[in-house]
DNA sequence: CAGAATCCCTGGTGATACTG
DNA sequence: CAGTATCACCAGGGATTCTG
């Protein structure tokens, strides 16, 4: 998938000073901050990663892996074991976006709180 | 466009748990995050969003700040006045993104550098 | 189990032209 | 200036099938 690739490239490349723009070449897929941050626990398995994000295709989590893993920030293991295992974990760069994905899940929590309390 | 706000509601929703979720459902667009990053210095106008997001068309920028009023992270001001003046800028509900927004700020500073010094 | 390959279609996005 | 309306394109992503 190099024209998804390009257009990361090119907006690594063509950022006009907006570090946000950078970030966002990472991690601005749509699951990658999903499974990402369920990576903060932890090494997971494939299925694992797909049980705990059923609204993205097993398809389309390979995909993001994959460009996670080209972006450095995930390494991914695997095992020569019949059956398979792979299992997936960040790389010590993925690490460094722990900040980023718990500011994230923290005011995901509170967007929740006041969006199904508005009157509270 | 009611596509993508479907979309949207569907995923907070049906999140499963993961607060992450949540977050991207509001600032999950393409260029929504780099909106929000230059709301941060205070109002900006239209066109200035325009100049300080250049790889977006305004027809995007005008469909993701719609996006960003409906959920109530900025509000859109307008200027009676000739010629038009409408100005963005954010609510207190998205003043309280600014830890994600700076933490990614941060993180891309990070990255750039690494990036660009690989040998370094 | 983990993922590749294929088909297919939706809708996100750009480009252009127009308006108050 | 700050949009809106319309057309057109094609890449993103879903569903299914197959393999090692």
């Amino acid at each position: 998938m190099d024209a998804a690739e390009t257009k990361r490239a090119r907006r690594r490349a063509g950022r006009t000073g907006c570090a946000v723009e950078t970030t966002l070449s990472v991690i601005g897929g749509t699951w990658k901050p999903v499974l990402l941050f369920h990576l903060l626990d932890g090494k997971l398995r494939f299925n694992a990663l797909c049980r705990l994000t059923p609204a993205a295709t097993p398809r389309m989590i390979t995909l993001q892996l994959r460009e996670l893993e080209a972006d450095g920030v995930i390494r991914r293991i695997v095992y020569p074991e019949v059956p398979p295992k792979v299992e997936y974990e960040l790389t010590p760069l993925g690490r460094t976006l722990e900040p980023v994905l718990l500011s994230m899940r923290a005011w995901g929590e509170t967007f929740a709180g006041r969006a199904e309390a508005p009157a509270g």
